[in-house]
DNA sequence: ATGAAAGCGCTAACAC
DNA sequence: GTGTTAGCGCTTTCAT
C-alpha cells in the first residue's frame, strides 16, 4: 500500500553523510555545521521523515509511554481522571496507553502484560481496587520493573506509589452534615462492596453514627449491584422496600446518588424535604441536577496530576513519599439543606 | 534501580540454544521439539521473561496500537465513545494510545506526529470536526501513511474512512416530534458553530420547519460557547434574554440540554408543560434525569465498533466502503410530553 | 565536524 | 529441529 517510510539510511545516501550525521542533526544538532544541517533537514521534509520511536526507544530504554487503567470511563469521575492524567501526561511529553478494565480483574492482568511488553515507562491503576483477592500479585510483578502509582488506593511495595483522597475524613464531613442539619436515620448506599474505598467509606459511616450516639440500622445500609446510575437505583428500591424509615442518605458516589435521587423522586419522595441525600465525587453533574446534588469533592485534578507527577519523578530518580493523601471537601447544595 | 530485563539472548545462552531457538517457541512453537521447548518455558518463567514489543514491532512493522482522538473525554458521549473503541480494539488485540484535543487542533496536529512517530498502525478521530479551518491537512498526511477514520465527519481522502451517524435525519425526527406534539415556536441551541454536526443539524432544523410551514426566528437559534452542560446554560440564558416566545427546544447534544433544562427550571418554566425539550446523543443519563430527555440516539456502539473494525479492516487488506452511514433514532421521554 | 561500527531485542531466510 | 546471519531504524562510543 505505502511505500517505505524514509529512514535515517535514506537521508543519509541523500545528503552524502553517515547515519550518524542525520542523527545528530535531530537531537544534537549544535554538534553538526550549519550546512549540513540545512541540506538534511530539507531533505527529510522532502521525504516526509518522521524518526521511528520504537528504534529510538529501543536504544534509549524509554518509550515516553505510560499505562493507565480505570475501571469504567463512562463514570463521569473516571473520565475526569483520564482527562487530568492525559493533560498532564502530554505536558510532560508522555503518551497514555489506556485501559479500561471493567473491574474486570483477569482483563486487567493480560492488559498488564501487554502494555510491559510494549515497555510503558509506568503504569497508574485509577480508582480503588478490591481488598480481599489476591488482586495485588501482578502489581507487584509489575512494579519490580517500573513504577506503579495508584490512586485511592493503598498498597504497599518497593516501588509502588499511592496518592489518595482522605474517604474517611470525606465520609464522616457527609454524615456529620446530615446530622447536623437534623437527619437521625441515616442510610448509606455502598459502592462495590470489597473496594477499598467503599470500605473506608463505610466503616467511617458507622464510626460517625455512633460517635453521635445514633444507633446503626443494618437495613439502613445497602450495597448496590453496580456503582453506576443504575446500581444506584437498584440499591434505592431495595432499601424502599426493607421499609425501615430514613431521612438522610449518603451514597457512595455521584452517580449511584444521581440513581438514587431518581427513584425516591419516583416513590413520591421529596429532595430533600422528606429526604436528604449526599453524594461523592463532586462532578460537574452535581451541580446541574434538580435539586442540585450535594457532595464530597476529592480533588480530582490534584490527584490526577500527581499521580502522573509521581511516576515522572521516580523515572528521573527523584525521592518521593511513598503514599499521600489529600484532603476533601464537603459541597453543600440544595439536596441535603436542612428542612 | 531494576536489573536490565532478561532478553532472547539471555534465555538462548541458559538453555544452550541459540537465539533463533528462543524465537520459534515464542511464535511457533511446534517447530521446537517439546523437550527445548519446555526447557526454554521453564527459563523464561525463572526470568521473568517478557519478550519487547518495540523489537517486535521493529520487524514486523506493526504495533497494534490504534491512536485514538477525542475532543473531551469528560463529555459522556465521547466517554462512552472511548468505552466501546477500548472494548472492541481490546477484543481484537490492539492497544489504545489516547489523546484528548480539547478541540484545539495545534495539539491535535502535535500528537499525531507523535503517535505516528510511534508507529500507530491506525487512528481513530472521534467526533465532529470544524467544517472550515484548513483542518484537514495533517488527517490527509497521515493517511498517506496508515489508515485513519473518522466518527460523525465527512472527508474524502485516499486513505480515510468516515462512519457516522445521519444527523441530518436525527435532526430533523426531533424538530418533527416536537411539531407533531403540538410546538409550533422551536428553537435550537447549537453546539459548535463549524462543527460538521451542528452544521448538518441546524441546516435539517431549518428545513424541517419549513417544510412544515413554520417560518425560522433567528432569535430562536442561538450558538452555545461550549459544547457542555455550561455551554447549555449559557444558551438557555441568552435565548430567554432575546425575549422571542418558545415552548420547544432541540439542542444539538444531551449535555447542552442538562444545562438547558436546569436554566429553564431555574427561570421558572415548567418542563414540557411550558417547553418541550429535546436533546441529542442519547447518552444514560438522559433516563435518570427528573424529567427524563427526549434525545436521539446514535447507537454509539456500532459507531465504535465499526471504527475499529474498519482499521482493522483496512489493515488486512480487505476492501470496505469509505463511508457509512447510520440510522438514529428517537427516544422520547418525559421532557417532550405533549401538554 | 564527521564516519565506522557495535549494539538495542527480536525475526526470518537460509543452511545443515 | 536447530544454528548462522542479516536486518528492522536508531544511538553512541571511538576514531579521525
Amino acid at each position: 500500500m505505502s511505500k517505505k517510510n524514509a529512514s535515517i539510511y535514506d537521508i543519509a545516501k541523500e545528503a552524502g553523510v553517515s547515519t550518524a550525521t542525520v542523527s545528530r542533526t535531530i537531537n544534537t544538532p549544535d554538534k553538526v555545521s550549519s550546512e549540513t544541517r540545512t541540506k538534511i533537514h530539507s531533505i527529510m521534509e522532502r521525504l516526509n521523515y518522521s524518526p521511528n520511536a520504537l528504534a529510538q526507544s529501543l536504544v534509549s530504554r524509554s518509550t515516553r509511554t505510560i499505562g493507565v487503567f480505570i475501571a469504567t470511563v463512562n463514570n463521569p469521575y473516571y473520565a475526569e481522571m483520564v482527562h487530568v492524567i492525559e493533560k498532564h501526561a502530554f505536558h510532560n511529553n508522555y503518551s497514555i496507553l489506556l485501559g479500561n478494565t471493567g473491574n474486570w480483574i483477569e482483563k486487567e492482568e493480560k492488559y498488564v502484560e501487554i502494555f510491559v511488553k510494549k515497555q510503558v515507562d509506568g503504569i497508574i491503576f485509577v480508582g480503588g481496587r478490591n481488598v480481599t483477592d489476591p488482586h495485588s500479585h501482578h502489581i507487584m510483578k509489575t512494579s519490580e520493573r517500573i513504577p506503579v502509582v495508584l490512586t485511592n488506593h493503598a498498597l504497599v511495595g518497593k516501588n509502588i506509589y499511592c496518592v489518595l483522597s482522605d474517604e474517611a475524613e470525606g465520609a464522616c464531613m457527609a454524615v456529620q452534615h446530615l446530622i447536623d442539619t437534623g437527619r437521625d436515620r441515616i442510610a448509606y448506599i455502598n459502592g462495590f462492596n470489597f473496594s477499598y474505598p467503599s470500605v473506608v467509606k463505610k466503616d467511617s459511616y458507622i464510626k460517625t453514627l455512633s460517635r453521635n450516639q445514633i444507633s446503626v440500622n443494618e437495613d439502613l445500609i445497602v450495597n448496590a449491584p453496580k456503582d453506576n446510575m443504575e446500581g444506584g437505583y437498584a440499591a434505592c428500591e431495595a432499601l424502599l422496600e426493607k421499609g425501615s424509615e430514613f431521612n438522610g442518605i449518603f451514597v457512595a458516589n455521584d452517580m449511584m446518588a444521581v440513581g438514587v435521587m431518581k427513584k425516591l423522586t419516583e416513590a413520591g419522595y421529596a429532595i430533600p424535604g422528606d429526604v436528604s441525600v449526599v453524594g461523592y465525587d463532586d462532578i460537574q453533574l452535581c451541580h446541574y441536577l434538580t435539586p442540585s446534588l450535594s457532595s464530597v469533592t476529592q480533588n480530582i485534578s490534584k490527584l490526577g496530576s500527581m499521580a502522573v507527577q509521581l511516576v515522572n519523578d521516580v523515572l528521573e530518580g527523584k525521592e518521593v513519599g511513598k503514599i499521600t493523601y489529600l484532603h476533601p471537601e464537603l459541597k453543600i447544595r440544595e439536596s441535603s439543606l436542612p428542612h
